[in-house]
DNA sequence: GCGATATGCTTGCACTTTGCAATTATATGT
DNA sequence: ACATATAATTGCAAAGTGCAAGCATATCGC
């Protein structure tokens, strides 16, 4: 007598489940980037985020930043907090209308940015490193669409998704 | 006299780093699953990934699973306790070696498997049809590379990788 | 055998992160 | 000037995480 499992599966294979590979790569390669930012200067993911995006712009308010970063307005805003804290960072407000405050970076922002960045590179390096030219331009093509398109699924909610499938 | 920015960028811009853009598209293609999973059965990241791995084999215990879903021990314990909590999965003590619980899916645990991966497979339909049948191939290919290349890095830690950039 | 040590897993607890309601500050429409 | 809208922030509860310590079981050395 069995009761654990009639064994019919819907045919998903985590390890074969193209939004889990991705996710995969991407955590495993962040979580030493993390650990570094994070015991050398006390950052949290975020606030990287909202380095890299203020080491390459010169002044950037907190919507700017939402939408460069993907993350939500609390998280901006905690994180331009701890960056300030950290004096990588400055606000500004606006002059033309003060709601919306400038943020840049300072000159021990963009030095830990530089720092930062220098393995992030290191990282990337090491993978394309293992592409072969056409590889790396496929991959770069087909991940511009996937960024489109998981922005719109992202966006529908799961409600869209299961009028796409046979709703379950 | 400005103090805000030398601007002399190492030339990382997150929108075009690679583990940054691959980690764009696996958050935003698994926030609408995790809310749907979240809302419908009250069950945690971990618990879905474990329950997904249950569901492929017949039984697994903590260190298979914490192989196949890349979690760590405590969040495996953890995971497991919520899915039997749920009535998703069942533990029972290993035959041969005591230490080894095995955790196996239950009836009502395939159910709700199917009808997560119904939209989990919905998403992975829609992005794989932003992209050419060669694309595919060459981005699986591509992909076995990248994981093992990101599990080395992660195994490595960010010591290692400073050394391989010109040690900041 | 049987104590010492190793292994696999779990629990408790402090710490961090996150989600959301409410708030502040500023701007704009009537 | 007052109501409404928008941008950002804060406070707090809930959830998640990391780690030390603990428990159960197995294996080794004698």
């Amino acid at each position: 007598m069995k009761q654990t499992a009639p064994a019919s599966d819907d045919g998903l294979k985590l390890s074969a489940w193209l939004p889990y590979r991705l996710f995969l790569v991407a955590a495993q390669v962040a979580r030493p980037l993390e650990r570094f930012y994070g015991e050398t200067f006390g950052l949290s993911q975020a606030g990287w985020r909202i380095l890299a995006v203020i080491a390459e712009r010169d002044a950037a308010n907190a919507s700017e930043i939402r939408r460069a970063c993907a993350l939500d307005p609390f998280a901006v805003s905690r994180g331009i907090g701890q960056l300030t804290e950290l004096g990588f960072a400055v606000r500004r407000s606006g002059k033309s209308d003060r709601r919306f405050a400038a943020v840049s970076i300072t000159r021990s922002g963009r030095a830990a940015f530089n720092r930062i960045a220098a393995l992030g590179s290191a990282i990337e390096t090491r993978l394309l490193a293992r592409l072969s030219e056409s590889e790396r331009v496929t991959l770069d093509s087909a991940l511009t669409r996937l960024e489109g398109e998981s922005a719109r699924i992202d966006a529908g909610g799961w409600r869209a998704l299961r009028d796409d499938a046979g709703t379950p």
